[in-house]
DNA sequence: AACTATTTATAACC
DNA sequence: TGGTTATAAATAGTT
């Protein structure tokens, strides 16, 4: 397409072809661009010329990692080493792990449990109620200390109202006409209800 | 470049879309052709649509391993260490998912549970009462299946032995001197043990 | 999938 | 390189 026609054949004139080889990379760029956005596709293209200099393109909602993943997938060539399946092993073993996991805590909760044995059940069983027990001996200490900790306050409260008592009788002489001042100091728990 | 020109915006039709893609994917691929042989240039062009079918060209002298090897080299973007990267975020991300639920699993059994409130506390009552619930439940349902079961295999025995005689009786004449059959076909529960 | 009126890309030239 | 233009190629809309 242009003042005239070429074969499609190697450009010997080198100067012509670095021009041709920059005009049609555009070419094709843009309509990698174009085709991207009408026709929501994903592209990824690289180019390079003998002068080495690099191109490459991407659409916008992925990226190189993500097309080439997308190809290795489809087209079953291994494009990434052994590094890398290693780490992929592992990420497996992990997910088995995690796996099992979740199957131990879905019966733990009672659920999906049809397919467990008389032995599996009671083991279940034995584990639920073991933890019940350690919850329960936890959750009644919780009261006790709760009482430990106002009898603390209510301790100190008495000593401080003491203390304010005393400075008052002392200060009687020179201030007048405030609010007692125990009012004002009121037992306090703070924060404590929030660990309830 | 067609009988009316369009804007460079997706097209909302879907089966335009399809024929344009398919239509600019073949130009895209001839014109990537094209410049590797004009200009003796490399390409790497991966592209697809929403079909989820994938069409990669590859200029010949190379092949994707040697173009993405280059791109590292020239682009200075390591595809391979990014690549890496994404597979360890991801184990860390699993082996987040998985500590969480190694700590459940531990507080479920009653263990590290100094830390918890009051509610968490109740919470996993709650969980553990009701996972305890479900599986006595199941745990008693298998001794009455197996009785089921037993019944129905002594219903079976009873019928065989039966038969058993009837053949027996009726070979009298010809056949003599081997021990009684019924002594062979003993009531059998194969593998009802394990899963016990 | 084929056709064709147009638009677009680009070869040659400056 | 960068711009212009005549022409080849690509393709949007249609059948």
């Amino acid at each position: 397409m242009g003042r005239g026609k070429i074969e499609i054949k190697r450009i010997e004139n080198t100067s012509n072809r670095q021009v041709t080889y920059s005009k049609r990379k555009n070419g094709i760029i843009k309509k990698a661009k174009e085709i991207t956005v009408l026709c929501d596709a994903n592209v990824s293209l690289v180019i390079y010329g003998s002068s080495g200099k690099m191109y490459e393109y991407c659409s916008p909602k992925t990226n190189l990692i993500d097309m080439l993943d997308r190809y290795q997938r489809l087209s079953g060539n291994k494009l990434w080493d052994a590094k890398h399946e290693n780490l992929q092993n592992e990420i497996d073993r992990i997910k088995k792990e995690n796996e099992s996991m979740q199957i131990e805590l879905r019966h733990l909760k009672g659920e999906d449990i049809t397919s467990l044995n008389y032995e599996e059940l009671i083991a279940y069983e034995d584990a639920l109620e073991n933890g019940l027990t350690n919850i329960r001996e936890k959750k009644d200490d919780i009261p006790k200390m709760m009482r430990k900790h106002e009898q603390v306050l209510e301790e100190e409260n008495k000593h401080l109202m003491y203390l304010v008592q005393q400075s008052e009788m002392a200060a009687m002489g020179d201030y007048q006409g405030h609010e007692p001042f125990s009012f004002r100091v009121q037992p306090m728990q703070p924060n404590l209800h929030e660990r309830m």
